[in-house]
RNA sequence: GGACGUAUAGCUCAGUUGGUUAGAGCACUACGUUGACAUCGUAGGGGUCAGCGGUUCGAGUCCGUUUACGUCCACCA
């Protein structure tokens, strides 16, 4: 028999589980049971150059509660872990630690090794190979840690379901569902102005655009027409006056309805430029006339695009303006060398400094009549400016050749697909059909980065070594993953890349989000394996938290969709966000960050689960480690009435998990066994509705009204020295309802209820020895408990005892006190249910038998009795 | 501007299809070491259920409206 401890040490304690754990494969998932059998969560990969906060601690812990639910129920749980290492966070880190720069075109040099070096040496340049690399070693130390951190934890995850985005399975999945997208015309390339980050040097996606609000100025810069006449437009950015190509206003502006058709010539530069009428000129603001940039903003892109108009493209891939020849292509000026003249001052500089010096020169031009174009001084605004969402400077749009997937003309299939799916919370959805509605780009999937999947394309080159780009050569799917960096097109040899009438090869790497959005096709090996794929796809649940609906959601029913037609998972499970103190979203940005470590270690792994336990789905959550406490103190509580249920019954040499439900014969056991059954089917339809809270909640309550009065009344018989019937319910009830506890509590607290469960629970050893593959209680289990003939009477009994503890306490006297005469006054029917329970409360109670009086009669509304009860003169010697 | 959510005790939160006197924990107060538990127990005080209006025999719960807070989307002249 193993030694039951005095003391719970949770540090040691939940080490040993984890190990134990880990050694014996409890979590292992079993490729040969059927989908029906399966349960399969589409963990989030988390962004591994990131550092974890207690807000992950949170919602990770929200996804292992229902995979262990599950898994009691019987499910093999296909429950993996997922690396996001991949995308910029990385890059950047990679930069930082070991003072490197990606530079494409050196060649790989394998001699080199990367360091971490400090942050005053030199920056070296290294190859793309090198530099991946380098990526590989900062984040296999990153998985370490963040792994270390999930089994402190407790996660249920099956570790040996391990995958990292940049991994070789996940570029060929990667890259084979690209290959699949433009097959299926999903993907293309276009040439076309795209939002920019100047800083990166990457296009980026609508759904990593956020807007911030930033200061700015109006300008009121006057224009002239061409025949005479001049007007007004406000502006916030003056710099874009070189890439003016028209001028609108709203087609039923009155003011400028005289203007339509004439141009009007812009300062500075003297371009002349269509007046036009436009639908989104909106009459109400500024002047209500307005100058369309290439490129200001979307309105400008889609203006230009139904324009027709051409494009002066001033603002370069860094963000500085641009070299231009005024007077040559397609800018065009009444004045070319005064307008070069001006330009030359701009030429060169960033977008802020260019800003600062046109309105400079705007307020030292004059116009024919002498006046400035500058016609008032800037008037400060707060407006909201589009940012990339990792960046620092406002994007721009820039035109550049990228990778595209088209999604509008989708939307109402990807509605539909949103619908199939079950959200919890339900009102989840409605982000999703929001974001859906609101699209207004298709998906950009290209980005101008290094440490990311690449696209497996080649071009073509013409005689001059200029790319065909409308003749790509892909790569053949048994390939995958290639990197075209390196490797050679179908056809061609790799002394012809670069070469005239030889080949190049697509520099761009994907998006993060292209890879990540194929989670579920990772998992089920989508494309390799099709017996596993069928197996597990769809999944159940995909945990995730809200403000990434519109991306990895969003993506991935986007892909599932094009590859498959279905949905990839029947379940979107949403935690919501711990907010701090002052209710304020943790955020690395905002300084407010909470890292686990400390929490963990001070209030055990249990203590914390509990506290996130507590918590709805989707329920923004205050951070309280008064909580954390509140979880400890069960912990505690749970071990010390199992080492009280087992001493019991030990004391009379009863095998604990010998006792069956039918060997419950007191009434008053009966009567308990009602509640618990009730508590038991609360937990169950609670988790199946993946409210998790609710299970917990009801199997606390039961919990502490069962050690506080269940314990306290069972003491008589428990400790009774004579072995009879009593005795042995009693004994039954106590052991099977600590098993029902223990499995009830399990998904919560994992290493508590092991460790209590291995004491005396534990068929064996290994796997099958664990409370975590044994079965979640059911209602069913106790259904040979016969039900009692007095209906209540474990109430009345607990009524009565609590009604004896208030007097004491109201006497201001231990519990140990004796009365000496108590008198209890309700109806016939209570009363006679009370006289069953009646030895087990006159003991807890410390009553003296011949001192108990009954009355028939109508008791205070709500109770079922009133109680009088005396307190004895002096404590006896015995007492 | 559009959408969604939240508002219940000092704090953190429950409150089911409308149904007795609105609950728990923390904190606070008092009492008590009792044969599992001082990492404790027992008991107590504490609420105009954000405001207003409506439906109903009856509203924390349903409807309308207002306010505050949060989030997402739109908004760059």
């Amino acid at each position: 028999m193993k030694e039951i401890p005095d003391k719970y040490k949770h540090k040691e304690q939940e080490a040993k589980w984890r190990e134990t754990w880990k050694a014996n494969g409890v979590f292992s998932w079993d490729p040969a049971r059927p989908r029906e059998e399966t349960f399969i969560v589409d963990t989030p990969p988390p962004t591994v150059s990131g550092s974890l906060h207690i807000g992950h601690v949170f919602s990770y812990t929200h996804q292992d509660l229902l995979a262990r639910y599950q898994r009691m129920k019987g499910k093999n749980l296909c429950y993996p872990m997922g690396w996001d290492d991949n995308g910029l966070p990385t890059e950047r880190r990679v930069q930082n630690l070991f003072r490197i720069q990606c530079n494409p075109h050196l060649p790989y040099d394998p001699e080199w090794k990367a360091e971490k070096k400090g942050a005053k040496q030199p920056v070296q340049e290294v190859s793309r190979r090198n530099f991946i690399e380098a990526c590989g070693i900062v984040t296999a130390e990153d998985e370490a840690a963040f792994e270390g951190l999930w089994r402190s934890l407790g996660l249920s995850i099956d570790w040996d379901l391990q995958y990292a985005t940049i991994d070789e399975h996940c570029r060929k999945i990667s890259q084979a569902s690209f290959l699949e997208m433009v097959e299926k015309g999903y993907a293309y390339s276009i040439e076309a102005p795209t939002m920019w980050d100047v800083d990166f040097q990457t296009a980026v996606a609508q759904a990593e655009v956020e807007d911030r609000s930033r200061p700015g100025h109006f300008h009121d810069i006057r224009f002239q027409v061409e025949d005479g006449g001049d007007f007004i437009i406000t502006t916030t950015r003056p710099e874009l006056l070189p890439a003016c190509i028209a001028v609108v206003a709203h087609p039923d502006d009155a003011r400028y309805q005289s203007l339509f058709g004439k141009n009007a010539i812009t300062p500075l530069f003297g371009a002349k430029v269509p007046i036009m009428p436009a639908e989104h000129a909106d009459p109400e603001k500024g002047s209500g006339i307005l100058m369309v940039c290439t490129f200001g903003d979307a309105a400008d892109v889609e203006f230009w695009k139904q324009s027709k108009l051409p494009i002066k493209q001033i603002i370069g891939r860094t963000g500085t303006l641009l070299p231009v020849e005024f007077g040559q292509g397609d800018f065009n000026s009444e004045n070319p060398k005064q307008a070069q003249k001006n330009y030359q001052e701009l030429a060169g500089l960033g977008v802020a400094k260019a800003k600062k010096r046109i309105v400079e020169l705007l307020a030292a031009e004059r116009l024919v009549d002498g006046s400035s174009p500058l016609v008032s001084e800037p008037r400060p605004l707060e407006h909201p400016v589009k940012f990339y969402e990792k960046g620092d400077r406002p994007l721009e749009f820039v035109t550049t050749r990228q990778w595209f997937v088209r999604l509008l003309e989708h939307r109402d299939a990807l509605k539909a697909q949103g619908q199939k799916i079950t959200w919890h919370p339900a009102h989840m959805q409605t982000r999703y059909q929001n974001w859906v509605e609101g699209l207004n780009q298709d998906w950009c999937i290209s980005r101008q980065r290094y440490f990311g999947v690449p696209f497996p394309v080649w071009y073509p080159t013409d005689a001059q070594g200029e790319a065909d780009f409308s003749q790509p050569i892909f790569a053949d799917v048994a390939s995958l993953p290639v990197d075209p960096m390196s490797a050679t097109p179908p056809g061609y040899s790799e002394g012809q890349r670069g070469q005239p009438n030889g080949f190049v090869a697509d520099p761009d790497v994907m998006d993060t989000w292209a890879t990540s959005s194929l989670t579920p096709q990772i998992i089920s090996h989508w494309g390799l394996d099709e017996k596993r794929h069928q197996n597990l796809f769809p999944m159940d649940i995909r945990p995730q938290s809200h403000e990434i609906i519109r991306t990895w959601a969003f993506y991935t029913i986007v892909k599932a969709w094009i590859h498959s037609g279905e949905i990839p998972w029947n379940h979107v499970v949403i935690s919501g966000w711990i907010l701090d103190p002052d209710r304020k979203k943790m955020s690395k940005s905002v300084g407010n960050v909470i890292t686990p470590g400390h929490l963990l270690e001070e209030h055990s792994a249990d203590g914390v689960r509990y506290w996130a336990s507590r918590a709805r789905l989707g329920a923004d959550t205050a951070f309280d480690e008064g909580v954390m406490k509140v979880g400890k103190r069960l912990c505690t509580k749970l071990f010390n009435a199992s080492r009280f249920v087992i001493s019991q019954l030990e004391r009379v040499g009863a095998d604990i998990s010998a006792f069956g439900p039918e060997q419950v014969t007191t009434e008053v056991d009966r009567d308990l066994f009602v509640r618990l059954k009730k508590t038991v089917v609360t937990a169950e339809k609670s988790f199946e509705k993946f409210d998790y809270a609710a299970a917990l909640e009801a199997t606390e309550k039961e919990f502490w009204a069962f050690c506080d009065d269940y314990l306290e009344l069972v003491k008589r018989r428990s400790y009774g020295e004579e072995d009879n019937e009593d005795r042995r319910s009693a004994l039954a009830t106590l052991a099977l309802s600590l098993k029902m506890f223990l499995r009830l509590f399990a998904p919560f607290l994992p290493f508590m209820t092991e460790e209590i469960w291995s004491w005396r629970f534990a068929k064996s050893e290994g796997k099958e020895g664990s409370v975590h593959v044994a079965s979640f209680p059911t209602s069913a289990e106790y259904a040979a408990v016969a039900e009692t003939k007095y209906t209540n009477c474990y109430a009345a009994g607990v009524e009565v005892l609590v009604k004896i503890r208030s007097a004491k306490t109201e006497g201001k006297k231990s519990l140990r006190w004796p009365i000496s005469q108590l008198t209890v006054r309700g109806s016939q029917e209570n009363l006679d249910a009370l006289k069953v329970a009646l030895d087990d409360v006159l003991e807890a109670g410390c009553v003296q038998p011949d001192g108990v009086t009954f009355e028939v009669g109508e008791p205070k509304e709500g109770d079922l009795f009133e109680v009088v009860a005396v307190l004895a003169e002096e404590v006896p010697a015995s007492a």
